[in-house]
DNA sequence: TAATATTAATCGTTTTTTTCGATTAATATA
DNA sequence: TATATTAATCGAAAAAAACGATTAATATTA
C-alpha cells in the first residue's frame, strides 16, 4: 500500500500553483522556501509524478500538477468543511438527541416540553422513541438512545439518573360509583383494579401501591392508558392513573371521577436517564431544568383544586 | 482559521470506530495504544467535540463520532485515490500530451506517425494544436504545449531541439511547362515562384533557398499547401513542395509534374522541440524515435525513384 | 470474596519528522 | 561585469509522533 501525502504538502502545492513562485509560495504557507521545497519534492516522490517544472528563474506546473492540484483543493476544502460543519454540530446544545420517552408519558408531557425546549434552544432537534422502559434502557446502553425519559423506581443499573419530580396517582371510576369521604389506597378492592398490560411500569407501581405482588396476564388488561380509560367507562372496574395524564386531559371528553387519595397517597417518579459518559450531558441537565420548571408551572395553575383536596371530585 | 485533523489521526478514528477497541483498533494501525488514544484526543480538541463515548470496559461512538468517521472515510478514500489515479497517469508513456505541428507537416506526417505511436504506447494520446511555428513555440514557452514538430532553420532560443530528418523540397509545375533536363534552384525563374503567406516557415526556407531575400506580402499568395497547389493548377506559376507532401499524396488528383533539383538541392529539417526542463521527456524520445523509424522506411519504399534521379518526373 | 484479566489514560523517554537558516549554483537584469 | 533572483542542498534545531511502562478502574473468574 503506498504511502498517503500529508494536508500540509497539499497545502503547499495548492499556494505554490497559486504562486508559481516557491519563496513567495512559502511565504504565504508561513514557512521557509526550503520547507515548502522540500515539502514539494516529497509530495512528487510520494506521487511518483512530476508535478512542478522547474527552470531557474520561472515555475511551471506540469499538467499532471494542475490536475493534481485541483484534487487536493477539493481534498483541503472537504476537510476544512469536515472540522467547520463537525464544531458546529457539537454545540453543547445543538444537533440531534435522541430521546426514549414511556407511553405513560410522552403523550402527556412532551406536548408541554418539547415547545419549551425548543423556545429555549432552537437548535437542538429531538429523535423521540416510544417504548416500554426496559426497552429504553436497554438501547440506552448500547448507544442507541442518549436521553431517556422514565418513571421511578426502576432498577437503572449504572445509569445516569435525575428525578425530575414526583405526582400522585388517583382513583378513576365510573361517575355512579360509591366511595368512601376518605379514599384509603390500601382499601382499595383488588378484585376490581384495572392494570396495563405486562411490561408497563404504571402497572407495577400501580400493584406495589396496593400492596399486591406482581400478578401474571390476566387477559383483561390495557394496551394503553386511552384503552384503560375506554374499559373503565364499560364498568370493568377502576383505576389509578398519574396526575399528568389527568392534567393533560385524559378524561377531557369522559364521564368519569378522578379523585386523590389520602395520605400518603401513591405515587411515581419521572426520572431523566443517562449513560454517565453520555457526551449529551449539557442536554441532560437542561432537559431536566426544563422540565421541572414546567412541572412546577403546572402545580402553581392547579393550587386551588389541591387544597380542597378531601373534597376533590375531579382534576381541572 | 482552525487547524486541520491529519489524514493519520483520521484513520485512528476510522479504526477505532471499526473495533470499538483502542488496543485492537491500534493494532490494526500499527501503533501503541497510548498512540491511538492521544490521536483520538487530539481529533477530538480539534474538532472540539466528543467522537468517542469512553467506558471503562467499552467504546461507543458517539452520534456524531459516526459521521465524522463517514466523512473521514471518504476523505481518505480520496486522498488514496488521487495517489492511486496520479501514479497511473503519471508512467512515463501515458497519459494527454500536447503536440503542436505546423502546418505544413501535419496533415501528411501525424496520419502515419500517430498510429505507429498508438499502437507501440497505448496508453498514450496526443492532444494537436496546428498552428504557426512562432505560435507553437511561444505555446511551448508558457507551458501550453507539451512537444512542437516543426521545420528548421528557425531561431528556437533555448528550446531542447531533436532534428529528425532532412527532405528535399522538389519543383512544382503544371503539366506542360517547359524545363531544363538538369534542375538548378538557383536557375528558377523569382517572378514566377508562388509562396504560402507570411508566417509559414515553408515561405522563408523556399526564398532563402532561392537566395532571395524576404519578401513583403504580395497579396498573392497562398494560404496553405492546398490553396498553393490549386494556384500552380490555374497556371499563375510554380511552386517548391515538401517531398513528403508528395509521398503523402498531395498531387494524386492533379496533373502536376513534381520534379526533384539537382545537387544542392533545397533542403527542410524537421524537428522535434521541447522545453529543456520538460516533463514529457521520454515522449520527447519516444515520438522522435517513431518518427525518424517511419522516414527511413519510407525513404526504403521509394529508392527505386530516387536512384533514377536524373530522370525523375514525379513522386510515388 | 479474592484474584486475575481487561481496558484506556497518563507520563517520561526515545525516535522520527519537520522546519529552519545559511549556503550554493544557475540565471536574469542592470 | 556586477547585482539580484531563484530553487536546491545540507546540517542543526525544534517540534511532533510514537513508544513502553505504569496506573486506575472495572469486569470476570476462581
Amino acid at each position: 500500500m503506498a504511502a498517503l501525502p500529508s494536508l500540509r504538502q497539499l497545502s503547499y502545492l495548492v499556494a505554490l500553483a497559486e504562486r508559481l513562485n516557491f519563496t513567495q509560495a512559502a511565504q504565504d504557507c508561513f514557512v521557509t522556501q526550503s520547507t515548502l521545497s522540500a515539502g514539494i519534492m516529497e509530495l512528487e516522490s510520494i506521487l511518483n509524478a512530476r508535478l512542478v517544472e522547474r527552470e531557474r528563474h520561472r515555475v511551471l506546473m506540469t499538467p499532471l500538477g494542475l490536475a493534481v492540484t485541483e484534487r487536493a483543493g477539493a481534498l483541503l476544502a472537504a476537510a476544512a468543511d469536515l472540522v467547520e460543519s463537525t464544531q458546529d454540530a457539537a454545540a453543547p446544545l445543538a444537533g440531534i438527541v435522541r430521546l426514549g420517552v414511556i407511553p405513560t408519558i410522552a403523550p402527556f408531557l412532551l406536548p408541554q416540553v418539547l415547545p419549551d425546549m425548543r423556545a429555549q434552544y432552537p437548535a437542538l432537534q429531538f429523535a423521540l422513541r416510544e417504548d416500554l422502559t426496559a426497552n429504553l434502557l436497554a438501547r440506552l446502553d448500547k448507544g442507541q438512545l442518549d436521553l431517556a425519559l422514565i418513571a421511578l423506581p426502576f432498577e437503572t443499573g449504572k445509569m445516569l439518573v435525575r428525578e425530575l419530580f414526583s405526582e400522585e396517582l388517583w382513583l378513576v371510576t365510573p361517575p355512579g360509583e360509591k366511595t368512601p369521604r376518605r379514599l384509603d389506597i390500601t382499601a382499595l378492592d383488588a378484585e376490581r383494579l384495572l392494570l396495563l398490560e405486562e411490561g408497563h411500569c404504571l402497572r407495577g407501581h400501580t400493584l406495589t401501591s396496593c400492596g399486591l405482588a406482581p400478578k401474571p396476564t390476566s387477559g383483561f388488561e390495557a394496551t394503553s392508558l386511552y384503552t384503560l380509560v375506554q374499559m373503565i367507562e364499560e364498568g370493568m372496574g377502576v383505576g389509578l392513573l398519574p396526575e399528568m395524564t389527568l392534567q393533560a386531559g385524559l378524561l377531557r371528553h369522559s364521564p368519569l371521577i378522578a379523585r386523590p387519595f389520602a395520605t400518603p397517597a401513591p405515587r411515581r417518579s419521572i426520572a431523566l436517564v443517562a449513560r454517565p459518559s453520555t457526551s449529551r450531558r449539557e442536554v441532560f441537565d437542561r432537559l431536566g431544568d426544563t422540565i421541572v420548571a414546567r412541572h412546577k408551572r403546572n402545580q402553581a395553575a392547579k393550587l386551588p383544586s389541591v387544597s380542597r383536596r378531601p373534597r376533590a371530585k375531579q382534576a381541572r
